[in-house]
DNA sequence: TAAATACATATTGTATTCAATTTGGATTCG
DNA sequence: CGAATCCAAATTGAATACAATATGTATTTA
């Protein structure tokens, strides 16, 4: 195994710790374990930190080593604010320039990812959900636009780890409702239906925020003291 | 001048150039000259290159060296795509959430861009107008919103370097138009006015894009042949 | 006992050295 | 004469060695 590959190992390996909260929002990095994990110098070590820091998976701090990117409050509302434009923006390119053969790796994407709600972790699940929306990304092949989507979608999986628990049955079939939107985005990109695109974008974007929203505002337990409640208006 | 400080002039130097078109789209840069002119080693020369990688001013191919970001055909239609979007949410989210001392920044930036117009170079007048910008940016602070917008940026100054030649009154004019549009952004993000401000970040870019247009589309020439047209219906 | 300072240790940043690719040119073969 | 191949020089990538900075602990002092 070269040390490229060894190099290219390691950015996959911290991508993915990032992406399933293996490696927690601010959690430190060790720099020469995972020198000695992969079998490389610090220099090339380094080189993938900054890598993955104009990528948004990592913070490079000034003279105090790397952390997993911080997903602090103020970060989940800025994604709230950013993620549906830009994850419409992307999905009405992606059906109006899609090639056959990305068409094809999305719906291999997809079996994938329903594979993994039948019988995967909660990790396989992020995992699958990502490498369906990266290609839609890659379909819409904005180079403007697609920066700020791989940070979005970096933060979705992680918030989507956070705070999706399967402990619910709704919560479970909200998932299946997400597999089934992916399915119509299929369909919507193979017929070039741009505007249909747009909507589901919307629409699933709805459903993330929607979850989420459920598991930060909790329904109010059924308690005998009147008139308390955890919902805002 | 310590090791730091001369790696961040680095940084700065090579942002700049590249803005400028001082280094065009697709030169190649030399690292061992950069190494001597700036006083470094090439551990962190290399590190800076990665860093403006990320940030889309420079391209690093593996085992070719780097290159200044390319700028081709595609790319420029991605970027009509993308501008009038993003920059649109840019200033929405500026207005929003400004704060006072960031306004007088921006008052200053527009100050000096003004100077510029009337006694600057065209390289001196797409800095300045360039730092204009970026403090909406700041303004804005929206972390998945401003990765895209950056990148926006730095390929608006070079269209701006390539396609901007003040041969002709009525370029000088626009210029002019462009610098009033940025009061009526100031006013509009003091008066917190996000509708507005959108507004003008469709007008202003109304603007760049016909300047550009007007370039690249020139009038037809009146030669005495006849049906003879430069100009798709 | 609490705070502050100084020292030791660990970690980060830079320089230098060594290895592996790539590139350009010359030579040979079709 | 053109194309392909092989070799040398130059450039890029990785490893090691060295320097500077930051952190944590212990000791001292108020």
């Amino acid at each position: 195994m070269s040390a490229k590959d060894r190099k290219t190992a390691l950015s996959e390996h911290l991508k993915q710790a990032v992406l399933t909260c293996d490696l927690a929002p601010g959690q430190d990095l060790d720099e020469v374990a995972l020198c000695e994990q992969f079998q490389l110098s610090r220099t090339p070590v380094r080189e993938v930190f900054r890598e993955l820091d104009g990528e948004g998976y990592l913070n490079l701090r000034e003279g105090r080593g790397v952390r997993a990117a911080e997903l602090s409050h103020t970060t989940l509302r800025d994604f709230f604010l950013a993620a549906p434009m830009v994850y419409g923006a992307v999905l009405r390119l992606a059906a109006a320039n899609a090639h056959s053969h990305q068409i094809a790796r999305l719906k291999v994407a997809q079996e994938t990812y329903r594979q993994t709600l039948r019988s995967g972790s909660a990790t396989e699940r992020t995992l699958a959900n990502n490498t369906f929306h990266l290609i839609t990304g890659e379909m819409a092949a904005n180079i403007y636009l697609l920066p700020s989507f791989h940070r979005l979608l970096i933060d979705h999986a992680r918030i989507g780890m956070t705070f999706y628990r399967p402990t619910s049955n709704e919560m479970a079939s909200n998932v299946s409702d997400s597999a089934d939107q992916h399915d119509d985005m299929i369909a919507a990109i193979e017929a070039r239906d741009d505007q249909r695109a747009a909507a589901l974008a919307d629409a699933h974007w709805a459903l993330s925020r929607e979850q989420i929203e459920r598991f930060v505002m909790p329904a109010a337990l059924d308690v005998p003291l009147g008139s308390m409640s955890t919902r805002a208006s």
